[in-house]
DNA sequence: GTCTATAGAAGGATAGAC
DNA sequence: GTCTATCCTTCTATAGAC
């Protein structure tokens, strides 16, 4: 029984990567963090690191677009939850000395030309958001191929502001990311 | 003399960089790849690892600033220039694999919480390309402060359809991306 | 100054006691 | 199924022969 040290490897492991990318975080490092021994990580995933790995990056992935979808359920327009969106970024950012931004990204950027299986983990993450994205503004009104156009865009930017401000330990990229887009979905509208 | 070990081993180490990371490279994976004794790392960069990762960084900060001003020198005018921009890194993705995006983009976020030297060695050069990217924006008559905005959300669309492009193996981010900067940046002269 | 050999720590993975 | 001890590899870094 126990609260479930397989969720506490998982929740620690999400963080950890989080902050310090795959390559960047051992597993000896993992357990020592959620004071789990280090025979638990081959009990519950017996294809090791990687194993780990993927179940980590899809469920963070979840996790994240079920926050996409409390931020814009919350918010009154589409406008005003892009904008939301970017400043409670920016918010959890200044919040965690700039490690805290997207859960998937530097895992997606050192696994792309190295590990199939997890490549194909973050590109399946990245579909899901784009698809939660397309869907509320296709329901604001935006016909569905533009919808999905601005969508991209705005993973695009919302991913690349997390670089630059990350790199730069300023919310700067952040806000004006975050206005410009707001502007861009209320022009988009019909 | 020699054609130069040194430039030779920083070349490498640019190339895997880009596609590995920094964690994700090993030093003996260096100098296998350079053709060059592992001691002459240490010979050319005493303080190991470190000095020649923030040497790399700055100097792959150069070339591609200097790639981003010859592609604008190369262009009739800002518009075409950002959509070219966007289409020829599509292009080098699609020849590579998908493998050579931002030189810096995946370093940048495996250093910004683990080594503060290589993590403001990425935020100036990131500092560098908005500053050229401000300054040519800036010469089509498009007021400095809202130049630099522009340039920060140009950037961040980049570096974030980098990392769709790479998870995806696809180049539609990019492609979207640029599309919607060339407009944006159309939208802004005077 | 070029190059080899190796130290010492950390990495992922495994075996097996309990 | 919990936990410890250990294996083998790889990592960065150093020493020292030539």
């Amino acid at each position: 029984m126990a609260a479930g040290t397989k969720d506490r490897i998982m929740d620690t492991t999400a963080q950890l990567f989080q902050r310090y990318g795959y390559t960047g975080t051992g597993l000896k490092q993992i357990v020592a963090a959620a004071n789990a021994p280090f025979g638990s990580i081959y009990h519950h995933f017996p294809n090791g690191k990687v194993q780990l790995g993927e179940e980590v990056i899809r469920r963070s992935g979840e996790m994240y677009r079920d926050l996409f979808e409390a931020i814009y359920d919350a918010s009154p327009d589409v406008v005003s939850a892009t904008s939301n969106f970017f400043l409670g970024a920016a918010e959890t950012l200044r919040q965690t000395d700039y490690a805290d931004a997207c859960p998937i990204e530097t895992v997606a950027l050192e696994v792309a030309s190295t590990n199939e299986p997890l490549r194909k983990a973050t590109a399946d993450v990245f579909d899901s958001w784009i698809a939660a994205g397309t869907e509320r503004l296709s329901e604001a009104g935006i016909p569905e191929a533009e919808a999905r156009r601005l969508t991209i865009v705005f993973l695009s930017a919302l991913e690349g502001a997390f670089v630059l401000c990350r790199a730069s330990k300023t919310t700067e990229a952040l806000e004006v990311a975050g206005t410009h887009m707001a502007e861009t979905v209320r022009a988009a509208l019909p």
